[in-house]
DNA sequence: TATTGTTATACTCTATAACTATA
DNA sequence: TATAGTTATAGAGTATAACAATA
């Protein structure tokens, strides 16, 4: 008899990803505990030094966060002094998020701490073949992330 | 003023593979949705035909799931007659859990489409790189697996 | 007393709908 | 009426504790 589906050789490219992904996110976690930030508190300050300032809606649409969630978070950020929520000098309904001078610090202080780990994780992987995996990695990113189409 | 962390000129890490494995477990959900799967029950029956017949609890600890939340995922699967579940001969408290012929014809089935649309996803990418990438990631996975304890 | 499978419960994350204030 | 932000609520996924049967 005659299998339709040979048994496959391969393993499933989401069987090894998945396990990294969640090894990437538990050092990060580690991290992100010590600085007293949760994930989305990181991912805020990360995407607030790429772009400054935004609206909220904008801001939570750019990093596919929830509108109603990044509330709270930013009411975190704020009574931290890591961000700023000023209402839009055009559309008084608007919120403008702005990174504080802290809060541009301790992203770079988390940000350098995350990638230590990283680099830690994957110490037995020689620099040619790592420089190799970010060149791969890069490349596929905008082949998994869902184009943003707000300005259509 | 010199800044003690340096603006970072690389993403970490994580910001690459998270969206990786986003794309990669949407592509699999659609396929276990038009096989009437659940992600948790794919792995099972992907599990179980690497080892064929196994304990419930040795089962739910190799594929690192929950020993009460995997009870109605084999409940259903039985019930679809993919899996048997009997007492153990030995220990009368074990069930052990068997992979039955369509339960092994239906993991085939399952794993060719997933990797089809993997290989589509990645359509874009050189064959000799993608290689390349398969060779890092069965590299890495070793070092982000947390390591089978249980028998020490 | 410890272990296998089971049930019940609580907790986190997420998704969605309803509300307000502006436009 | 539509939109930005907010609040409240319901759901999925997960983690943990307590229980019955067997060792």
């Amino acid at each position: 008899m005659v299998s339709a589906h040979p048994a496959s050789s391969r393993r499933d490219l989401a069987a090894l990803i998945a396990p990294f992904n969640r090894a990437l996110l538990a050092e990060e976690k580690q991290v992100l505990t010590e600085y007293g930030a949760s994930m989305w508190e990181y991912i805020i300050l990360t995407a607030l030094r790429e772009h400054s300032s935004s609206n909220q809606g904008q801001l939570a649409q750019r990093i596919r966060h929830d509108k109603s969630r990044i509330i709270a978070d930013i009411d975190r950020l704020e009574a931290r002094g890591l961000v700023t929520r000023s209402p839009g000098s055009d559309d008084r309904r608007a919120r403008v998020i702005a990174i504080t001078t802290e809060g541009d610090a301790l992203q770079r202080t988390i940000q350098a701490a995350i990638q230590d780990r990283e680099d830690t994780l994957l110490v037995a992987i020689p620099p040619e073949d790592r420089r190799a995996l970010y060149r791969l990695l890069e490349a596929i990113h905008p082949m998994v992330t869902p184009r943003d189409n707000s300005h259509i």
